[in-house]
DNA sequence: CTTGACCTTCCAGTAGATGGAACCCCTATC
DNA sequence: GATAGGGGTTCCATCTACTGGAAGGTCAAG
């Protein structure tokens, strides 16, 4: 196959697959004349990783489940960890922007968005960081 | 003031300040020596840019923001603007996230975490994309 | 033989810093 | 005067995960 018709399966951009060789993701085959040459096994690597992707899940991650999917002797516990511990920073990051979400939510609310200057918004940019 | 003073100030790190300065956000003065000097009104800038880029402000966004700080003239539905558009990114991002969350956990509680090699999270990945 | 759609490599850029090297400055102390 | 330390300076590289574009090779169809 070519990088197209793998493009096409999988959803993921050829350069990124391209970039996902260089990072030693897959190890494409490559024909006499220079071109990249996809087994159904790499194409199937690719759409793995392009949900892993779509999961959130780093390169370091998805390099790490791809190396437990093709290890047969694997424990589900070591993919799990991997899981949990991406759901736990997601988690975080969640919690960080629902906070986030509040105060501007809060401060877009309490500004009249009208032609006077006075704006509490930019008052709470402006202000002291918290005393104490 | 040296840029460490500025920054035990500010929070910022001095590294950040001085890339600030790098990308025109703040043009401190100078001494002969070529310390920066940095005058109340630096600081305060400074100040202003922690507070938004903590809120989550893109460094564009930052600088229209302090455009209009230092804007005497503004309207303030111009900076309702900028805060409420960042609150749609925001809220769209919170979505994402929480779909994401709610597939990981999912699959997190699917799989046993044991030494067997079977595990839902890897057949989840492994999955052609939906059909239809 | 030419056209157009492929393919290749390599370099640069994105956001927002951060780390480190190499070097300068200033003050205090021995 | 030498030295130690804690500042300061610039510049270049690195991080994440691609993406855009230039310059050029390949191949099938007409």
């Amino acid at each position: 196959m070519n990088i197209k018709d793998v493009s096409d399966r999988t959803g993921l951009p050829a350069k990124t697959i391209r970039y996902y060789e260089d990072i030693d993701l897959i190890h494409p085959a490559r024909r006499n004349n220079g071109y990249r040459d996809f087994s159904d096994a790499d194409c199937h690597k690719l759409a793995f990783l392009s949900r892993a992707r779509t999961l959130g899940f780093s390169i370091e991650d998805c390099r790490t489940l791809l190396g437990l999917y093709q290890d047969e002797s694997r424990a589900s516990a070591d993919v799990r960890a991997v899981a949990a511990h991406h759901l736990d920073r997601i988690d975080t990051k969640l919690r960080e922007l629902q906070e986030l979400r509040d105060t501007l939510s809060g401060l877009v609310s309490a500004c009249a968005g009208d032609n006077r200057p006075d704006c509490p918004i930019l008052r709470d940019l402006a202000k002291n960081p918290e005393p104490g």
